[in-house]
DNA sequence: ATAAATCTTAAAGTTCACTTTAAGTCAAGG
DNA sequence: CCTTGACTTAAAGTGAACTTTAAGATTTAT
């Protein structure tokens, strides 16, 4: 059992984000000790991991809400829960695709330049 | 020259978008007609272009601010100019590679609901 | 001639994902 | 005992990047 504290230090995630997500729904499962503060287990710790990669590649919190509702209402949402991230999986794909995409504009704004520095090289050895 | 909505339709980005960058001073040279209406030339096109691609990869409206700015000030401003864009591929290289490590765990995910279709393909058997 | 479409400005509003604040509880240490 | 530090809550605040609104000018079509 970790304090909330240790779960900032172990994820790098702030005190206050871990009780938002707790908040929106994110992380229902969470125990409290006798005094009512919240106590992470070890699947509590793998949730929050995942959140962090769904929200790192750019899912919305309100899908992760969607995810978890499915996961709390039993097995019979399964296949709804791999059909989301099997779409998931298709648009961290695509945002690569557009981020090597554009990655290419900028190595083309980047040679440009080092066009330039030639021509400025070349200039020199005329004079 | 092209008006706004041609614009809008050449590039996808909304008017008002054009004129909120043209504000922040992304798109300082946007000349007018007799009107007062924008009218945009193949550079401004061009900056369009440039500043999509930026944006797209995540670098903030103040850091492309600032890359204007260089690029106003001339050419002494170059070597500068070229750094950001160094920094900023660097910037997107490692987005890139934190997508790929977070597909990863998604598709440890994906293969996770697959072992469990196995399994209850495997009950369907012994049944 | 008048209505519709397209533009203009400045300012206010929206969305998303947190983050901060304020006020309070509780256990341990000096 | 009482202060310090870590926690609690609900609500308000923040920042970034737009987006919408409101009011007005002008062009175009009927």
């Amino acid at each position: 059992m970790n304090s909330i504290k240790e779960v900032t230090q172990m994820t790098g995630i702030s005190a206050s984000t871990l009780r938002y997500y707790e908040n929106e729904g994110l992380l229902p499962h969470v125990k409290r000790d006798e005094n009512g503060k919240r106590q992470y287990d070890d699947e509590d710790l793998e949730w929050v991991h995942f959140i962090t990669a769904l929200r790192a590649t750019g899912m919305p919190i309100v899908q992760i809400q969607r995810y978890v509702q499915l996961y709390q209402a039993g097995d019979f949402t399964i296949a709804e829960r791999k059909a989301m991230m099997l779409q998931h999986k298709k648009d961290i794909e695509n945002k690569i695709a557009d981020l090597y995409r554009n990655l290419d504009k900028i190595n083309y704004k980047l040679a440009l330049y080092d066009v330039l520095e030639a021509q400025r090289n070349h200039a020199d050895i005329k004079i």
